[in-house]
DNA sequence: CCTATCATGTAATCCGTTACATGATTAT
DNA sequence: ATAATCATGTAACGGATTACATGATAGG
């Protein structure tokens, strides 16, 4: 058991999710994370191989096989896991400030035309914002309580569209 | 020369870079970002090393040894270089929509208390908000026209760190 | 003078991306 | 049936972070 790894926010997205499912192929994990973390904080599909094999050595969580057909692996969480994830949880705030990291606006800042990106943002971030707003009807309906966690990060999300949308269109109007 | 090297939004940074200034060293890379770009797309110290190698490498920088004292490097953009900056630059909108990545948020997503860390929040982003109001003043009254990328970029900055402020203080307010 | 802090750099490690590959299902 | 897409996985590579280390400079 190789202990003491560092813990990654990619770590804690896993130990995160396998609180909520009780045992998971990373395929699951996948679509976990396509429903609800992975819109604010992506994830490679390989890396939910490759990060609870890690977690694993390290005892954070526990590894079964199938019997039959492919065999695949099940992770769950350990009480070590429980114990490393309500420790960031309840750890307090972090120190840092997010960051941008825009690409299109990365181009802008080094001097490509503002006109021709804008344009082009303004529609997927639509997208984007009309599916936050389905998603947060469909919690809200599911009876998510007011500070359900998911639901909390969601409505960053939707103020954050909405202001890429102001911030483009602007733009793009010239 | 090892041709054909994958170029990064690092790379474009230091190329980007290395247009507003005719020759540059690592440390003095290390201020162009600190001074701008760094604040919505930051770089390792290192990477200023690193990079710089890299794209030499590849024919897009001049190196120069200093005569004296440290003989320090330093680089300088070659007309390959330009030409893979602009070619970027032209390319058009890249279509991939930003993450927020938000280390609190995702606390907040898996079920961290939100009070205690959108109270621990909004200070900093206050902060940020008014350095960013002070360098778009500074940029104005340097003459920056309205279509200067980098006060473009920087207003997104200001938007977003509006609308982050708004969501905790929100949040803070129960 | 001494000691922080700034300036400058190298090297190793490792996480994350990319590339690739094959088994199952579904649609036509 | 056959193509297309979904499901599932491995392996290599490389960029980014981390750790470390030493030379200059300024403040007390």
């Amino acid at each position: 058991m190789e202990d003491n790894i560092k813990l990654t926010p990619t770590s804690y997205i896993v130990l995160g999710l396998l609180t909520q499912a009780d045992e998971a192929t990373p395929y699951d994990l996948k679509a976990l994370v396509a429903a609800g973390v992975g819109n604010f904080w992506s994830l490679q599909h390989t890396q939910l191989y490759a990060e609870p094999e890690r977690l694993t050595k390290a005892g954070y969580l526990a590894e079964r096989r199938e019997e039959t057909g492919r065999r695949r692996k099940l992770y769950s969480i350990t009480a070590a896991g429980r114990q490393a994830l309500d420790g960031w949880l309840s750890a307090g705030p972090v120190d840092v400030l997010p960051e941008l990291r825009d690409i299109n606006l990365l181009k802008v800042f080094f001097g490509a035309d503002p006109r021709a990106i804008a344009a082009s943002q303004v529609p997927p971030h639509e997208a984007k914002l009309r599916e936050y707003e389905d998603l947060e009807r469909l919690l809200a309906e599911g009876g998510a309580a007011d500070d359900d966690g998911q639901l909390t990060a969601l409505r960053a999300g939707i103020g954050h569209e909405q202001e890429w949308i102001r911030y483009w269109a602007g733009l793009a109007d010239d």
